[in-house]
DNA sequence: TATTGTTATACTCTATAACTATA
DNA sequence: TATAGTTATAGAGTATAACAATA
């Protein structure tokens, strides 16, 4: 049979007529970026309106299943250094949706909790999160979103 | 047989022990983010000292694809607004990557080019980005890696 | 009137270094 | 000595509005 095609078997994926863009669209790097960029916008678009950006969701989502977690780990389990997560944490306290609490065992740290607006919030959330996930992955079938998950899971190296 | 597993059949995938992170880990939103950011880490790590960053290398594959594009359409392409696009083709005309010429039929806008000084860069990151994305794909066979370029670009909507 | 490139601006995310108070 | 939280700061990506020159 014939050559091996590059990908897809498309020799322009580009948006733009006339334009060449086959060695970007080969590029892990390039397509997920690209990739975060749209669920980005999306995600704005949906949730921009309850002052809610994929951050600080992750971070209420975090302590909501993670109750009396301290910045550090918190940090830590998101990628995200505790220096940058301070003032992250002061906007979800300034806005009532999530407490800073004295550590049972180390003064040193905060013990963070989800109160009753961060539970609302959270549950609000994550309903446009389900509808906005579908509207991703509407073009897949369940067995590849399964299939994305677990090669986005390999990818990680993290 | 038994009930169908949430993902890859783990309860817990975040690395920090103790820590749940379930809810995130099944959003493409948030796999996305994460993958992409261990991806910019490692380009940064390998291309960095060139100067090099994920924008302006996709800047120069373009123009290097595609001679004589203007602003408007390389923006377009990669999905940056012509005013974030300024000082990004700035910075490569300054670094004598890329030349702006005056365009053939538009004296509204410019015809992008690049230089020697830009090819050979252009050479170099390849080069590096090769070994770059090897890295990122080490443990994705070759069916694997078709196969997530195709579900990527599935969930591309923009 | 619409479009190209531009300026100005503001917000967010990220990275680093250094400080304090506790461990 | 090391760690948790913090402050300060700088770089980079992204978004919007408005303008001059040209189509």
């Amino acid at each position: 049979m014939g050559k091996i095609e590059p990908l897809a078997g498309r020799s322009d994926e580009s948006d733009e007529p006339g334009i060449r863009s086959e060695l970007l669209e080969g590029l892990v790097g390039y397509r997920l970026r690209r990739a975060n960029g749209a669920v980005m916008t999306d995600f704005m678009a949906s949730l921009g309106d309850l002052g809610m950006r994929p951050v600080l969701f992750a971070l209420i989502a975090m302590i909501r299943d993670n109750p009396g977690i301290n910045q550090t780990t918190l940090g830590r389990s998101l990628g995200i250094q505790r220096a940058n997560l301070v003032p992250l944490v002061n906007e979800l306290t300034t806005r009532h949706l999530v407490e800073r609490r004295a550590h049972p065992t180390d003064r040193r740290a905060f013990a963070l909790y989800l109160n009753k607006t961060g539970e609302a919030m959270f549950a609000e959330a994550v309903e446009r999160i389900r509808a906005h996930e579908e509207r991703m992955l509407s073009r897949l079938d369940e067995g590849e979103r399964r299939k994305l998950f677990e090669l986005l899971n390999k990818l990680r190296a993290d």
